[in-house]
RNA sequence: GCCGACGUAGCUCAGUUGGUUAGAGCACUAGAUUGUGGAUCUAGGGGUCCCCCGUUCAAGUCGGGGCGUCGGUA
């Protein structure tokens, strides 16, 4: 087969502003509203690949940060790449680094050429640039790269949030230059501004400009709350394309997904479900539960008697209260499967409801449910 | 039996020449966590300072007696 595969974007139905659609790449679709599980460091952490796919997964999020300093991306090309190396043979979403370099790293020094920081790991120092970004996640084999991007912290003044918005502007035109053609793969820019509407428009007219296979809405959930948040994507998602699919990085909460993909939001990732595993917070419909608690220790019931989980079928709630207390692995293991398993049956229930026009229904059931609370107590 | 050391929070221990409401770590009870550090942070509950008597304005602290634990010894 000679013709080259490109990576597309459907849209399927709409609900408002709500959507659904499939993006089609060679390793695989992915079904719109999506929730990408993170995979920071080559492993969707306590899981094995096989199970993230089980519940529901059609794509899962790397870090070109983490894995650039290690093992390094040479390493992982020289390995056949990141699917083959870590055993996900679907699409992988990459981060830029961006983000990671603000957050985990010392010392950081930005500049127009990029950011010069030293490793959380071991002090080492790297530079990281558009270019030298787009380089790993092509190394790593990614399907869909993020352009290199600064990720302005919250609060800015509009000044500050508009030259940060500006540099990474510039930084998405040498992100797309570094990019180039490659048929198959797929690159994403990101929308700033903070929470500025005349500059979410202003970058937004600059992604445009470029032309991006995908475009993500940047710099979010950075402390600003729900309410600002929805203020914010009230108005931003229909400031870009809307033939191309729309990510929300770092989302979130269930009901934080809930509210963006009424907004016109089609992809997500956050470290919630996957966090939360290892810290004994369950999410159910009913809300969240934190299997630390002592109320837990002789109660007999799954996290949820409906849910359609491994973990809800074969362990109770004093068992995982007894494991996540003695620190057991499967701790991490069995709450984690839970919430990932949650979170897609949550994107399939939003992406049912959006096709069958009845999104107004499912989020009144979803919050009537959160309402309602826990199980009683025993 | 004798000699010595020790006895403070559930555990391991600090506690100044006697001086406000006796502390720490862990554990416990909760909370936070949004483009991942299995991390971290925050708050809270918990005391017959082994017991009794004494000295003193004032005792976890000094003295006497008792009880207990550990070690040594005949």
């Amino acid at each position: 087969m000679s013709l080259s595969v490109n990576c597309t974007f459907t849209l399927e139905f709409t609900d408002g502003s709500a959507r659904t659609g499939l993006i089609q790449s060679p390793r695989g679709e992915i079904r719109t509203p999506a929730f990408m599980p993170v995979g920071t460091a080559a492993t969707v952490k306590a899981m094995l690949p096989e199970n993230v796919r089980d519940t529901g997964a059609d794509v899962i999020l790397g870090n070109t940060y983490h894995l650039m300093l290690r093992p390094g991306a040479e390493r992982v090309a020289r390995l056949g790449g990141l699917h083959e190396f870590m055993n996900w043979r679907r699409p992988i979403l990459t981060d830029s680094g961006g983000y990671q370099v603000m957050s985990l790293a010392q010392l950081r020094k930005l500049t127009e050429e990029g950011v010069k920081f030293k490793s959380h790991i071991d002090g080492s120092e790297h530079m990281l640039t558009p270019e030298r970004s787009m380089e790993i996640q092509r190394l790593l084999g990614s399907d869909i790269v993020m352009a290199f991007d600064e990720c302005t912290p919250h609060p800015a003044e509009e000044g500050v949030a508009a030259e940060s918005m500006r540099l990474s502007m510039r930084w998405a035109q040498r992100s797309r230059d570094a990019f180039g053609d490659r048929p198959g793969y797929a690159l994403f820019g990101i929308q700033q501004g903070n929470l500025y509407r005349d500059l979410r428009e202003e970058s937004s007219a600059a992604l445009r400009e470029i032309g991006f296979d995908g475009y993500a809405l940047g710099g979010l959930a950075v402390g600003e709350g729900q309410e600002a948040m929805f203020d914010v994507l009230d108005y931003a998602p229909a400031m870009l394309p809307a033939d191309k699919p729309r990510y929300l990085m770092g989302v979130g909460k269930p009901d934080d997904i809930v509210g963006a993909v009424q907004r016109g939001v089609d992809m997500f990732d956050c470290v919630l479900p996957t966090r939360s595993g290892r810290t004994a917070q369950a999410f159910t419909r009913r809300g969240v539960l934190n299997l630390k608690n002592a109320r837990h220790q002789e109660d007999a019931r799954p996290i949820d008697p409906d849910c359609a989980c491994p973990t809800c079928r074969d362990y109770s709630r004093a068992y995982l209260h007894h494991v996540v207390r003695a620190k057991e692995m499967i701790a991490a293991t069995l709450i984690t499967w839970h919430n990932l398993h949650y979170y897609q049956e949550l994107m399939q229930g939003l992406r049912d409801a959006v096709s069958t026009s009845a999104l107004d229904t499912f989020v009144q059931s979803f919050h009537d449910m959160r309402a309602a609370g826990d199980l009683e107590p025993l």
